[in-house]
RNA sequence: ACGGUUGCCUUCAUCGCCUCACGCAAGUGGGGAGGAAAGUCCGGACAGCUCAGAGUGCCGUACUCCUCGAAAGGGAGAACCAUCAAACGUGAUGGGAUAGAAAGUGCUAUAGAAAUUUAAACCGCCGAUGGCUCGUAAGAGCACAGGUAAGGCUGAAAAGGUGGAGUAAGAGCCCACCAGUGGUGGAGUGAUCCACCAGCUUAGGUAAACCUUGCGGGCUGCAAGACCAUGUAAACUAGUGCUUGAGAGCUGCUCGCUCGAUGCUAGAGGGUAGGUCGCAUUAGAUCAAUGAUGAAGCUCGGUGUUGUUUAUUCAACAACGGGAACAGAAUCCGGCUUACACCGUAAAU
RNA sequence: GGCCUUGUAGCUCAACUGGAUAGAGCAUCGCAUUACGGAUGCGAAGGUUUGGGGUUCGAAUCCCUACAGGGUCA
C-alpha cells in the first residue's frame, strides 16, 4: 500500500516541543550537502518508522516567502522517497524522530533536494533503528 | 505625479497538503493568502486588572472650520516661508508639528567695543556750561570736570526702520510715513482681514530646551484572559508579622476601597511548561496548510532559415531559454507609511 | 503576535548641556633602522556619523520617517 500512495499526513509530522528539544540537545548528526539532520529515537501512536519536521534558519532568509518555499520542497521530496524506509518495518518496532535543517545560502532546487534526501535515507537504512 | 487592473500566465493529467460536511470505513463533495497579508507609525473593537474613584505626577497633542465610530486620517480655508512670473495692485506653484519668547529659568560657540536688562568701561564725537593757560579785548588753546550714544567694517541676531527738524555734539527729544503694542468699530461660524483712534518705542533668537496654557489619555495587552490535564517541597535558611495589621490586589506616587494569617519578603533549591477555548460571515492552523512533476496553448527574449520592405521594417517556420515585481494570513477592523509588475493620462528628457 | 532598545574609520570605543576641521587604540600603507624579517621610531591614508526629511545661526547629538541589528514575554 505505501508504494502507491505517498501520503504525509499531519500524525506524519513532528510537532511535539519535548521532543524536538529532545533532538536538537542529543540527536545524531547527518550531513548531505546544504542539510543538515539530526535524528532520535521517539515513540508516538501512529503507523510510521519516522515523524518529521523541516525548518529553516531566519538568519540565512529573511523573507517569511523564502523559508516557506525551502520546507516546501524538503517535504516534497521526503514523501516521494520516504517509501523504501517502510519496507521491512511493520506496527509497533521502534521508531524515530527525524529533523531536516536547512543550511545552504540559497534557494535549491527540487532535484537537488530529491537528491540529497535519497543520499539520507540511504544512510538511514545502512543505519537501522536499534532496539532499546 | 495621478488613476486603474490582474496576480505561481492559462488549462488539463498524476501525486500530495490544510479545513468543513457526509460516511462504520474505504472514500466522495465544498472551500483554501495580499494590495500591500509587511512595517507596527496612529486609532478602534475586544479582554483582564476591585468601582475604573480623587489628587498629583507622567505621556501625547497644538492655526481654523467641516467630516469619520476614533485618530497624527480625509476635505476646505487662514497666516507664514521659498521659487517663478511680475512691477508697485498682485498672481501661480510648492512646503511645513503653524499655541505662548510681554510669567519665570537655561543656552546663544567663534567673531565683535559690547550678546540680554541700572548698557556704557573702550575707540570715537563734543566740550555749549564749569575749570586751567595765553590774550587789553574779541577770541584761541588744553581735554580736567563733564555731555553724547550718530559712527566703531563683527555676527544668525546689535535694542525700532527711512527721511526731516534740532544741537556744542547728539538722541523718538520732536515731526511724517512704515513696523510693532493696546483699544474701538465693521466683515467672517472661525483662524484672520479691513478701517479709525491712542499713547508707547519698551520687548533679538531658541519652547522638535525646561516650562506655561488649552485639549486628550486609568494601566496592560490575545504570550490579554478563561478552563482542563501533568508535576513538585504545605520541606530548608534568614528577616518580619498575626486584627492595636506585615503585606497583597502587576497601575509612577499618595489617598480612598477590597482582601488579609498553614501569612509576607529575601536566599539557595525542587517541579511543570501538554492541550481546549479566546479564534473568525466560505482561508485558517498551533513547529504552523496552496506544493511537485509532465503535456498542450499563450506570451516574451535573442539566434537561424525563407519571403518582403526605402529601412536595422514586417511576417512565417524551427529548435533553445524564461513565465517574471514586491511579497505569505495567525484575534479582528479602519487609516498611514514603505516595497513593486503592467495599462491609461499629463509633464520632462 | 505584542512590547522595548541600539546604529560613529576595516575592528573596539570616545566626542560634556547642540558649538568650530568628528578623536583614540588595534589593523592597513609609506619611510627610517636591519644582511633579511620582527620589534621600535616618524609620517600618511581611511568617515555621506545607517538612508531621507525637518527644527535651529549651527545637528553625530533634538524631532519625524524608512532600513538594518539586539533584547524581552506564558
Amino acid at each position: 500500500m505505501g508504494q502507491s500512495r505517498n501520503t504525509f499526513g499531519k500524525n506524519e509530522r513532528l510537532k511535539s516541543v519535548i521532543v524536538l528539544d529532545r533532538a536538537f540537545a542529543e540527536g545524531e548528526k547527518l550531513k548531505a550537502a546544504s542539510i543538515l539532520v539530526r535524528y532520535t529515537h521517539s515513540s508516538f501512536d501512529a503507523p510510521f518508522p519516522y515523524q518529521v519536521a523541516t525548518t529553516v534558519s531566519k538568519r540565512r532568509f529573511k523573507r517569511a516567502v523564502d523559508r516557506n518555499r525551502i520546507k516546501r520542497l524538503l517535504r516534497e521530496a521526503w514523501r516521494l522517497e520516504k517509501h523504501r524506509l517502510l519496507v521491512g518495518w511493520s506496527a509497533g518496532d521502534p521508531q524515530r524522530a527525524l529533523v531536516f535543517i536547512y543550511i545552504g545560502r540559497e534557494i535549491p532546487t527540487f532535484e537537488a533536494c530529491q537528491n540529497n534526501i535519497r543520499k539520507i535515507i540511504d544512510v538511514l537504512i545502512d543505519d537501522p533503528i536499534e532496539k532499546s
